[in-house]
DNA sequence: CATGAATGAGCCTTCATTCAT
DNA sequence: TATGAATGAAGGCTCATTCAT
């Protein structure tokens, strides 16, 4: 009885909180962490001041808190993406796909001003460098386990561990976004991001599969 | 007489205006852009206050002066290595030994700390992104020029314009710098860079050359 | 039934409020009033916030509560000290020794933080000033009483009325705990408590005794 | 030249400097020092919240400053009193004499307010405890002469050296202000301080001088 | 009696910028 | 050109208290 009565206020409270964070998400992705304020995410929220408090031990904290699981639902996505794929599809042309889908995420799902947060917390952070890395651990995982295949088939050549391909794929994807967020609005994503990884395949193919 | 002394005061205001540079631009890269203020500049400088405000408009305005002009350093550095490079050294080489001297550079010349504020005043402010493409555009020159010389003399294919290829080695470098920042101090900059060009120019190379 | 339960749930109350009671005096002895908030209170207890205001008013009243609470204890402690003392001990005796031992119960069972607080709150709060009074009340009878004893016997003289000469006891000894807390830990309570007194009772004692 | 201006300026800043000062002072007396916001502080003087940190760094520098300040005005004005007596005058008397122009002083100059957040102040803050100290220096400096003298003259009884019969006077002298405190507006500080030394300096008298 | 989410006034402090000198 | 006192909006955060459950 105690319990319910517990559990109804707690899930009222899970709200409240998620209704912060929600909208803190939103506000950072709309003006950037720095020009948001407490105010304005407990304004946009409908709660007082102290309420935020209540939820979030301060303002970085919620940063830390929103860095970390932004990473899970972006994640979930892309290997519900992959999913749809032919199963007979060459992993060069799995690899593409994906990239162009990571383009479209970022750019319709996440949208520039929310990655532009992003990477300048990840840059001013020390400790929240972990969720960084943790943010895109799962893509890591989902490039590797293609790359792994295609060199399976004979697509790639192994000169380096599949692990370490992936990285590089990470690193490059990281560089395209980084582009994008400086040159936006005058820079084709989706596009740029093909091309380059065009570049990048043919580096990692096998010659003779040209 | 008077015309002298107008001249001797404008040598002064311009001493005064270099000291303000060049101990913002420290202190700026000792501490981060956001945790530095008037106050700390103008007391590293010993001046007033007032005084900064008579040779910037702002304290943005100082770090756009201060990012553009940076850029000219670090690019003429950039040339002057070119240069010692042998005359018949191949254009894959020659790119190779650039990124490598471009990691160096920013390693040990600017370092971790500076070009984690470059990157991060970036992304903060909107007017600045043009100096930011300014930044790295004589590198952009130089990368085409190399690229240039290569797709001459067929070691290059010309499957994208060399402006345009330029253009994703400068953004695979940037990947590359984002990713070294992130994971500061375990990420051997020059090592995955060197790997990360290797795979990006295989694919820029033509097959046969290989 | 519903009264043996609401037996039960009233010791319960009583329960929790004390143990309110004791924490936030452990609390206010070891921090100080001020930087003890409810909800470090609540916390050491093990209770809910609202809790606390089921017992207590606000703050102020547990504060004026333990106040004169504590006085009861501390003056009840005295008076049973007064008994072990031999009968035909000379007054002048009596209150030294009992010095003596309102510098022990003052050093030793109150100590320096609690005094400390307790003399901070009689300034501060106008209204717990009545507590104040109250809280030496007993031990202003008892000092009467001993004064008295003396006079009777010829070894006092009665130049004021024991009511005010105890008065000035209490004052001599205000000053003293004043000064204790100041100076704290460099210095000797009792000792310079008993210099004070053997001053302040030649003061008071008749010429020819001497 | 320049250095006039400067002067003028610094003036004008050391102006602004004292009226926070005195205005700090006089709200701290009426309201006491917790319940004086530093908005209340720059209201009152008439300046805007951020000049308030021109001159103090904090709160709590200002509350140092003025402890330790008071206490140089008051020394002067007591020394200054005790050249006013007749030389003849015997120590007892000049004691007597000093003790209720301290007790005006405290009651008009200082006030009843000031002195309880000054206790208050003292309580609280350790470091600030050295002021505290200082603060009855010179007092107790003069009180140490005033009591050779009568030592020297056959007045008072050397049991004790003259440094720590003066302790215990101004000690006796906080006991009475403490009760002063407590007990205002009910207590007769002068009257109360004058009876009590009496019996105090009785207790120092050499017994044949009576 | 107990809970704990919510409140919101209030606090101290920071800092880019202005302006009279 | 240089000064530095003054500004005041803004920010992050605290905490005693309330109230619906």
């Amino acid at each position: 009885m105690k319990k319910e009565k517990s559990t109804r206020r707690k899930e009222q409270g899970e709200a409240t909180k998620k209704k912060i964070y929600d909208n803190a998400l939103r506000l950072f992705v709309e003006h950037g962490v720095d020009n948001v304020t407490i105010d304005d995410i407990v304004t946009a929220v409908g709660i007082a001041r102290g309420t935020f408090y209540v939820h979030f031990e301060s303002k970085d904290a919620l940063i830390s808190a929103l860095l970390s699981s932004r990473a899970v639902i972006v994640d979930a996505d892309y290997e519900a993406f992959l999913k749809t794929l032919p199963e007979d599809m060459s992993s060069c042309d799995v690899l593409v796909a994906l990239v162009g889908k990571i383009c479209d995420v970022i750019k319709d799902d996440i949208g520039y001003e929310t990655i532009k947060t992003i990477y300048k917390v990840q840059l001013t952070s020390a400790p929240a460098a972990q969720d960084a890395s943790g943010y895109d651990r799962a893509v890591y995982r989902l490039l590797a386990d293609v790359l792994e295949k295609g060199v399976a088939q004979g697509e790639f050549r192994a000169l380096l561990p599949v692990e370490e391909l992936s990285n590089h794929l990470v690193l490059a994807l990281r560089g395209l976004t980084y582009e994008w967020c400086m040159r936006y609005p005058n820079f084709n994503f989706e596009e740029q991001a093909l091309e380059h990884f065009k570049l990048l395949l043919d580096g990692i193919k096998a010659k003779g599969k040209d």
